[in-house]
DNA sequence: AGACTAACCTGAAAGC
DNA sequence: TGCTTTCAGGTTAGTC
């Protein structure tokens, strides 16, 4: 499941693909609730054109166009952005007719919604099972109400401005680290993993956490932002990096999806309860 | 304005 | 074994 860190991943990966590489053929599947640009549109707008930039924000990576156009895309729950050449472990698991392990190159299927084909070098594919990601392409000096809404970047904000930004939020503060206006880029795992760090009930009331411990919780979501963005990501279930490679941050999971198993400070059990429609982990014990 | 809920979609895993 | 149900979660549109 793609959180910030494996958006970041992905455009530290693809971005020697992507730029500066004039785009020959544009291929797309079927209107589909990935494309919030028409993909006939899409296709007609990025051929002949190329990619200057590629920036993030949150769970958002923006391309910079030659002609002053974006393209914005998000990778949703299952997205997946990668070059051609790439082997996912994930698709050889399932469709390996023959041996196991064997690196066979990945051949677009009926979830490979977007296709660039360059002038010269691999291509690049966008594929996403669940359709949970979007790809939209955005005219010159167009904005976006999805980018305008974003809070500051989880890389970025202080802990007195995520102070600040909580005082008028009311309900859990769970919720709030995953309100993408709050602050941008934390998903379900990583916030449950900072606020272990922190020593942060989930269940706490988002106004009333103080300067100290908002400052401890940013502390500790960016230094599990940036570990698993050393390690290559998480890979819990969908996500493979943009070169087929597994990401190895799961393996240092404290919380996420450990539920009943023993702290690693205190051997309590973790607990999990659903907050906001997630599941929530954390230790009874040190979390408070 | 902010909070809450349902809906979007598919495949893996659990349940029967 | 095989079919059915549940669950996972990022985001938004709609409602209160």
């Amino acid at each position: 499941m793609p959180e910030l860190p494996e958006v970041e991943v992905t455009r530290r990966r693809i971005s020697p693909l992507l730029l500066g590489r004039s785009i020959r053929t544009v291929i797309t599947t079927a209107p589909s609730y990935v494309f919030l640009t028409a993909p006939h549109l899409l296709e007609q707008k990025l051929t002949g054109r190329t990619f200057v930039a590629l920036t993030r924000h949150g769970k958002y990576l923006l391309g910079q166009l030659d002609d002053g156009a974006r393209l914005l895309v998000h990778l949703g729950m299952t997205g997946q952005l990668f070059g051609e050449g790439a082997s996912s472990p994930r698709l050889l698991r399932r469709t390996a007719n023959g041996t196991l392990g064997s690196c066979r190159q990945f051949e677009p299927d009926a979830h490979t919604h977007l296709i660039l084909r360059f002038e010269s070098g691999p291509a690049v594919f966008f594929r996403d099972t669940r359709k949970f990601g979007k790809v939209q392409w955005l005219a010159p000096d167009e904005s976006s109400a999805r980018l305008n809404k974003l809070g500051p970047d989880a890389l970025h904000i202080s802990g007195a401005t995520l102070h600040s930004r909580l005082k008028k939020r009311r309900g859990p503060l769970k919720s709030q680290l995953l309100d993408q206006s709050v602050l941008a880029g934390a998903g379900n795992i990583y916030a449950d993993e900072a606020l272990y760090l922190s020593r942060i009930r989930p269940t706490r009331m988002a106004h009333r956490v103080s300067l100290d411990s908002c400052r401890r919780l940013v502390d500790s979501l960016q230094q599990v932002l940036l570990r698993s963005i050393e390690t290559g990501g998480s890979s819990i279930n969908d996500y493979v990096t943009p070169d087929g490679s597994d990401g190895g941050y799961q393996d240092e999971r404290h919380v996420y999806g450990l539920e009943g198993q023993p702290c690693k400070t205190c051997s309590t059990a973790i607990a999990r309860v659903v907050i906001g429609q997630r599941s929530a982990h954390y230790c009874p014990r040190c979390q408070r």
